[in-house]
DNA sequence: GCTTGACCCTCCCCTTACGTCAGGCCGCAG
DNA sequence: CTGCGGCCTGACGTAAGGGGAGGGTCAAGC
């Protein structure tokens, strides 16, 4: 009677090294020791070993196990109840981040239609945020805009991206051009200049009448990596996002008040 | 255009150590320093740093995160997808403890209706093994005797299980000199001593007809902590169970042999 | 009696993603 | 000039062991 560390290691499934640990801690001290110094388990040690597998599989921590090991008064009951209810808690959190995770790759998969070398060709500086791009998806994949936009970048290879991005990059251009020149967000070239933004989604994303290109500008004004899709931060200028957002605003307003506005296709 | 870190930090909602710690592992490195050598974080750094919060979120160790915004080129997707089947399987994996805290937590509940204190009065050192009784429960849980058995040890109260240890006790002696006497298993006593433990599980849990009697023979052979529950460690030898097992299984069949059994009630 | 190989021992450093001091510099208000 | 809050670096600690160095022990074969 009495088993040496490498045959309770192999026995229990657990390594020699384990064993070292927990009786350096003080969890479990074999009941004597060899002349030599060998550790030698008894059936005591055993089952004490099992009963504290058993709580680590449940993912007590040591120390507690070894109150709980401790004296039989301890209320494992109460412990047990902490435990299982920690362990829903840890279940809802990690399905809230296969729900992200799972967004994240729709975004990913549908999102841009190109490789990963044309897509670096293509944006170049300008990488695509994942993580707003996920946020994005959770706020709005029940809006009908967003998902012809997305449905609509998805359908565009290499030659639109390129296109459409040299579009936007004179539009920044523009952009810059006004804001240093100080012209007003709400003067006639800054709207024409939201005008000409608008004319931009519409055309490669979606039709944009003035309530939807208010919430972009809301959006772009809020989250600072809506707006680095505009215009990267290299590029950017203290208050521009606010200025780029009064600019879409005033456009709406001005388009709403020449009338009724049949949209003309490009 | 330059935050510090406690700016970032309490913006970002991390700690200043945090950033402290992106730092030096080259995660996030602020672009640039003031005369004094504090850090100034600019838009690019805060975008960067909300990209890693990101992923670190979704549970990626940061180095991984380090090389997926290393270079756009890397395999975001790949990253994502391996993720999110980990995260699936820890889901899973945490919901088979539950289950397990669950059970245990059914079987301290109902399983004896003692306080702690009650209980470590009544049962001294036989210190109930939850891991072997939450294993049984899930094993015999269909099992209509395991059922009747449990019910039945719920309902017994602490003069109950005070008589009933008595019992076991004493029976544990007449085991005891009956091995060390040599008698052998399948011999009239060793036999004897059998009925007697079918008896008593039929006066205190449930009948005990000679399968179910040889599956409990099968179980105290088959798993140490089992046996535990009927001779504690310390009176112990080696072949013990082994021992009452053959015993068991000996009277079984006599029982059998000797024809129909009216049950006499107890 | 000697060697070999497997096993055991005790330190001791390493891991993750920071938390928590300790000792000292910087910048601004009174 | 003194405080006070914020910043710096450096060092140690965490949970649960992993891995290895350097050295003793055991059983078997020669």
């Amino acid at each position: 009677m009495g088993y040496t560390v490498g045959q309770v290691a192999a026995f229990a499934g657990v390594t020699v090294r384990t064993l070292h640990h927990y009786d350096r801690t003080g969890l479990l001290s074999p009941g004597e020791r060899s002349p030599a110094g060998y550790r030698r388990y008894g059936d005591a040690d055993l089952a004490r070993l099992q009963q504290i597998l058993f709580y680590r599989e449940l993912g007590f921590p040591l120390e507690e196990i070894a109150v709980i090991l401790r004296d039989p008064h301890a209320d494992a009951l109460g412990h047990l109840r902490e435990r299982q209810r920690r362990l829903r808690e840890e279940i809802a959190r990690l399905e809230r981040l296969a729900e992200v995770a799972e967004q994240a790759i729709e975004v990913q998969r549908t999102g841009v239609r190109l490789s990963p070398e044309e897509r670096f060709e293509v944006f170049g500086e300008i990488s695509f945020d994942l993580s707003y791009a996920t946020e994005a998806q959770l706020k709005w994949r029940d809006s009908a805009a967003y998902r012809e936009a997305m449905a609509r970048a998805a359908g565009h290879g290499k030659e639109d991206w390129r296109r459409l991005m040299a579009e936007a990059a004179a539009w920044r251009t523009s952009l810059l051009a006004a804001f240093d020149a100080g012209e007003p967000a709400d003067g006639e070239r800054a709207m024409d200049l939201a005008e000409e933004h608008r004319r931009h989604l519409t055309r490669w994303f979606t039709p944009c009448p003035p309530d939807t290109h208010r919430r972009v500008a809301d959006d772009l004004a809020a989250d600072p990596r809506a707006f680095a899709l505009l215009v990267p931060p290299s590029q950017q200028r203290p208050g521009l996002a606010a200025y780029v957002s009064k600019a879409i605003h005033a456009n709406a307003a001005r388009r709403e008040a020449a009338g009724p506005d049949p949209e003309e296709q490009p």
